[in-house]
DNA sequence: AATGAATGAGCTTTCATTCAT
DNA sequence: GATGAATGAAAGCTCATTCAT
């Protein structure tokens, strides 16, 4: 099914993938409608259905897209300025600044993906969501841990600061207009207060 | 339009109210449908719009009733095992433990309440939230912080125990039969982890 | 089944009359709402079904009551100012500003049952809508008609009149208040206009 | 928005805009129901909201389509057999005759959307239907109003012709079927009569 | 007698999905 | 491949009517 998709334009690809993650990473899957995707991308309605069989089909496809090309990214992405974990850990979130220039919502959509919840299409994703998780992980485990490492349980730690991560992210969606820099300056700003902590 | 509701048997209202938190809970405000609500409490379509003026009103009304009452089992609730920041914590979750007992789904609910933002009850309910959001700071307030209070910036320290225990609220209620035991292990475990490093 | 509407007391039936009355002739009947007449006469819902089976079945009671009501009063009127057909036809509206006094939706009321089409009703309100109609023909056969006579087809004249009337009617109470004194002077004025002109 | 419809091959258009004239016409604007225009012209509910925004979208869509409409064919109607009023008179409720080879229930529809007062939509209709007024009373000046223009106040005759016929086109509606020549007639019988009077 | 809680059919409207062109 | 017209199930809500108290 999705072979009909690739053979389209590539930019007739990413305008539609950009239009469903804008919708999906905004309102959510059950509440992105195929008529505001409509408006968003100016592509016809019985085209989404034409290259995908139904609502979760299209999530499913977009998501797991959207979690490959973050995969692929962070993967190409140079770790600079060191490698002790809070420098890797904003290097990632610089890297999802890059994705924005192709895939605007994608990083705020990478979220969403990782949240959703509704029975429909939470086990379509699981798997590509994992990997996604994973990869992260991954990243992460490579990075130089010692200035954690002494703290039993401090994986406690790092989770605090991705959920705080998170919440700047959703922040910085909500104001009228995205602006990378600022966000990645709430980040270093957070980090830093954390690191000084150890 | 609320005293209609309060005459009735004691045993229907808290049979709607269960109702309506149960869906509102699991499926957000947009999400809850009144069929939902009808097919789980048996209560007549007709006689939500007879009591609540509209989806609306019957939400701020739950979300106020549920805030209210949460506010009064939290003032009610003895804080016993000590005073510090760690114990007080811990028992704010015992509390919610407690109002299971009469609105099962309603500690679920009191986070829902915390991230609705459809703006049609958005403002509705920016009152009540925010005061439970001072109850809740005014008790953790009374606690003893000596454990953190040496660390620049420990806020984000807390706030990262606060996302910690919303997530294992969530994936005990995603467990088919939700075991206020195990859950209360579970934060017990997180919060001396933290207790620990510090 | 009237017999038990009958017993109750009279004050309490005329509010009742009145509330129908006052819902029936300004929104019709398929559009009045027991809701509404129960707010604006504060009798409860139950009751109105307690004494007529069904809305039809309160609507024809009500309009029977009216029509009958109404002829009752015409019957009782004394004609003054000369017995020509311009005074008799000016007196019958004096007669209904009179009924105005008990059932101050009456005359509004009268109109409306005349007009009313609805087919759960047209057929139930048929006959006496029919005897009401008769006795105002009678009331105006025994005017004098000489300054209309001599015109062949004269009737259209008649017909002419009473639709100006209906309208100027429909007007007044369209006014925040109902001023009869302001209507029965636009009612002799076009009365005097039709006059002159013969 | 009303491009869309326009889009329709005529046919549909003109089955969708009889459907909802004849609701519209029969039941008045609030008690047409979308249901019952599924009903007579086969149109799918969802169809309906598809091309019209909402109910009183609906409503003053085809209101105006109706009263430009009936505009145009009296526009371009010719009046025959004299100029005086009465011919004049005359020959407009013939052009209503013609109108119904395309649109059957427009007659009638044209004087419910003159009577319709319902808030909804009493401010959406303001103006075609002032227009449509302004049409006609254009058409009626241009006549000979030799017969009329000796009586003071001769506009209340001209008022008293105008309900007349209201009433034979409420009427005729209201039999089995139609009959546009008997409904000539009746109208041509009672202007004659007025004609005769003068 | 009197109340108003309770019901369910029906209303307007939305939206994922199908299908003719 | 591409469009958008067309559908119908389901949503929030209204209202005549029933029924327990």
């Amino acid at each position: 099914m999705n072979e009909k998709f690739y053979s389209l334009k590539k930019e007739k690809q990413d305008k539609m993938i950009n239009g469903a993650m804008q919708i999906f990473a905004r309102y959510g899957y059950r509440h992105a409608s195929t008529d505001e995707m409509v408006r968003v991308c100016g592509v016809s309605k019985g085209l989404w259905f034409h290259y995908f069989e139904n609502k979760p089909g299209l999530y499913s496809f977009v998501a797991s897209y959207g979690l490959k090309y973050a995969m692929l990214e962070l993967s190409m992405h140079q770790i600079k300025n060191g490698t002790d974990y809070f420098s890797v850990r904003y290097s990632i979130e610089e890297c999802k600044m890059v994705m924005m220039e192709k895939y605007p919502y994608l990083p705020l959509f990478l979220y969403s993906i990782l949240r959703e919840e509704d029975p429909d299409v939470s086990e379509l994703i699981k798997e590509p969501r994992q990997k996604y998780a994973e990869a992260l992980s991954k990243i992460m485990l490579q990075a130089d841990y010692s200035a954690l490492r002494d703290h039993e349980d401090y994986l406690l730690l790092t989770d605090m600061l991705d959920y705080t991560i998170e919440a700047l992210m959703n922040d910085s969606y909500r104001s009228p207009v995205f602006a990378p820099e600022r966000y990645l300056m709430e980040v270093k700003k957070h980090l830093s207060a954390m690191e000084k902590l150890l």
